[in-house]
DNA sequence: TAATAAATGTGAAATTTGTAACAATAAAAT
DNA sequence: ATTTTATTGTTACAAATTTCACATTTATTA
């Protein structure tokens, strides 16, 4: 994969190969990733081209070689097990999500302060934080949602990453400040929105 | 703002701004910033001089100001309206939300096919989709959240450029097929997730 | 007041990312 | 069998983004 930074776009493609295989096509060609991804036609073999991935001229892509060569990059083994903290508003949606399978992961529990949060409702236990090494431990967990309110998300986040974690998608709208190892993915849908505003603004004039 | 495209960049400067204003600070430095978001001093400098945004050699940058500079360059004058379509997982968190002021933004309506999820428990009314137009016009909206399975999501949202929606931010892992003057945002929450877990797999060997 | 230190501001260089042009190949059509 | 067409693969180029180096300014200290 010498020299692609944007495994951002490599996962669009996979999703989109899972769309189509799903609806029943054998073959992909450029272009069709292209309407389906939004990326460019020569950037996606540009891609599979610097991955080692290799279609048939004029023939297009076989979808199952290249969702194995996508599985091959990016498919970890084992199903990875994976926590959520926080159980606010956008934690009961994501503790609801049924999407996880098809990543190969697997969200086996969620953690709450509030006592209350903690009942039998979901699919999944919830638990006091307390008990995140344990369950870490258990289920071999490192990769972790955290939705919790602004406030709390620093100091959270480094109870987390003190009992086993290292890897965050972040909710909260604040840079998390870790140790080195600790990788974090923020999601900022407040910055988005306003992305989205903004961009409509200027078209107005 | 010549040069700039990085919109999501100075929108996180304008959020750690307004944390670091709340805490009671009058002055910022491009290193305090970069603390706060991760961008690096050298970088906040040259987008705040391409900004015509000047602070004081050794004196920093004062917060006001730096505020008010970014509210001339995205600040709508008016509270911006928007609406949120599919009340289901992800939606109900977003209706609950209360940081759409903060962003200058306000929350009218939510939309769901499903008669069940129109109830008056939340603090906007929640109608049949059927209504946008009449909402949309009422409280000159253009831009809307979209929260709909996957298989409904383009349908949904050609009703909704049809009835005067310009910009969505869009749920859906999808790319969405609409005309060109509509602007879409889309939020992939899986995709983060699995670059996330892609990327501790790399450092893991 | 002079010296020092700490910040901003910026042009040039380096890096990264994306596009364009076109050669190579395979399938389809004639 | 030959020609045409559609598609991949690649190299060179262009654009954009980011970093580097350092000049400039201002505040603080001696
Ligand atoms: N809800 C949204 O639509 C939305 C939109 C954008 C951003 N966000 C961000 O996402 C985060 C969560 O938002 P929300 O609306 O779900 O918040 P919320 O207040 O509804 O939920 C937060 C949950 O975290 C729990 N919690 C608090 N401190 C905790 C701790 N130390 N350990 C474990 N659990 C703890 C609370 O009990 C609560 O259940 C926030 O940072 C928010 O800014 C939310
Ligand atoms: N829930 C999550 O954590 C999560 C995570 C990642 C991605 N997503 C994506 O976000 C989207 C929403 O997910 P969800 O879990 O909230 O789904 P959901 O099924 O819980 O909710 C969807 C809602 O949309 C409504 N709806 C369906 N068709 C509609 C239409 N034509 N017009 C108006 N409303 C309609 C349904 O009645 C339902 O209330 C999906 O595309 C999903 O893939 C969700």
């Amino acid at each position: 994969m010498t020299g692609i930074v944007q495994t951002k776009r490599l996962l669009s493609y996979r999703m989109a190969l899972l769309r189509l295989k799903k609806m029943g096509l054998k073959k992909a060609y450029s272009h069709t990733l292209s309407e389906e991804t939004g990326v460019s036609a020569v950037l996606i073999r540009k891609d599979f081209s610097q991955c080692g991935i290799r279609g048939k001229r004029r023939g297009g892509y076989d979808v199952d070689y290249l969702l194995d060569e996508l599985k091959k990059l990016f498919g970890r083994e084992k199903e990875q097990n994976v926590v959520l903290v926080g159980l606010g508003n956008i934690g009961s949606a994501l503790i609801k999500y049924e999407g996880y399978r098809q990543s190969n992961m697997n969200l086996v529990a969620a953690f709450d302060i509030d006592p209350a949060k903690r009942t039998r409702r979901y699919s999944v236990p919830v638990y006091s934080l307390e008990n995140l090494r344990e369950v870490a431990d258990a289920f071999d967990v490192s990769v972790a949602i955290l939705a919790v309110p602004e406030f709390s998300a620093q100091e959270t986040a480094h109870y987390m990453v003190e009992n086993g974690i290292r890897g965050i998608l972040n909710f909260a709208p604040v840079l998390l400040k870790l140790p080195g190892h600790v990788l974090v993915n923020n999601i900022n849908i407040m910055v988005e929105m306003e992305r989205l505003m903004y961009h409509i603004g200027i078209r107005e004039k």
